[in-house]
DNA sequence: TGGTACATGTAACATGTTACATGATTAG
DNA sequence: CTAATCATGTAACATGTTACATGTACCA
């Protein structure tokens, strides 16, 4: 039995779907699309490319210029993102230390754990509008998978704002 | 210069702040108190207690009985923790499967697509119910950190909610 | 010709997960 | 007396991060 591929790399053969792409365009593309909420590094990348080759899941095409590796879906590639995809996803896992900074707040400055808000906030403020701005574009060219995703964000970053405003003042003195 | 604690250990000295404790229960706390936002496995507490005490930063006690061996914080203990609670938290990570499947919808049968989103939706209801059951209680008996901190947890739950009410039925397979 | 973006990779390390191994105490 | 809960730990592995090392092609 061959041993079920891990979320990380059933991404790249998820894009792979798409066409052959390089290491480099797999990293620019999975920051684009689902950066917000499933990041990886180019190690990683070029690391889970390497195995999953190995495994015969995908194939390199010929080196071109500036050494881009292209590689490609093979039908065992394609196979085993199928049972990928069978299987229930894990729930999801938020880290939040700002969180745990508030939950120990009362051994930290009050104007320490302020500043930390206030720069979270405007954080957050800006990743609203930024997904805001994206959202025609996404509405007129991407599938509705794109859109669903995209308004998660949305509603998530409304939520994490709308916390912001009701934090006691003692925690948030700072305005944005 | 001594190399700053992670947050994890952070966390394990923050619990420690209130009285000492053993591994166990500071799993059972953390798991209890900062579960939501961040998590951590036995092997971690113990294999970053024993990392931590090494460092002077907390002292094992006398072993009771069980083999209970309560870990308590020492003053270099504090300043580290003093020295962590200075530095800007990082930005929050979320790692979110279903999303990922989401975004490979296309690929993936409509049905078991909303399987899953289903199964989730069921998840995120029942923690908002467990959070909105635990709210009078820390309101009264926790401190205002405990409830922003509980209010977050909320308001992201009902953010998710939200966000599954809108998912179109047709959530799959449109492109390919 | 010099800087920037493109492009690939490795090494070392840090963090997180799962499985295993062992035993003590308590409640029924 | 026996099952559940309490309790500690290690080993092996998987995943994620940071720093390093190398070189190419484009364009101003």
């Amino acid at each position: 039995m061959t041993t079920p591929l891990n979320a990380t790399a059933a991404s790249l053969l998820g894009f792979l779907h798409e066409r052959p792409m390089t290491g480099w365009e797999l990293v620019e593309t999975a920051d684009a699309r689902i950066g917000a909420f499933w990041s990886l590094t180019r190690s990683q990348v070029y690391r889970e490319l390497a195995a999953t080759a190995r495994r015969g899941l995908i194939q390199a095409g010929e080196t071109g210029p500036r050494h881009r590796r292209p590689y490609s879906l093979t039908d065992a590639g394609r196979a085993a993102f199928q049972r990928w995809a069978e299987t229930m996803p894990a729930p999801e896992q938020i880290r939040y230390p700002l969180l745990l900074a508030i939950s120990f707040g009362s051994y930290i400055p009050e104007e320490t754990l302020a500043g930390f808000v206030a720069a979270h906030r405007r954080e957050h403020h800006e990743r609203l509008a930024a997904y805001e701005r994206a959202l025609p574009d996404v509405r007129a060219h991407g599938g509705p998978q794109a859109v669903a995703v995209l308004d998660f964000g949305i509603r998530y970053e409304r939520a994490v704002l709308g916390w912001f405003e009701t934090l006691p003042w003692e925690l948030a003195r700072q305005s944005l």
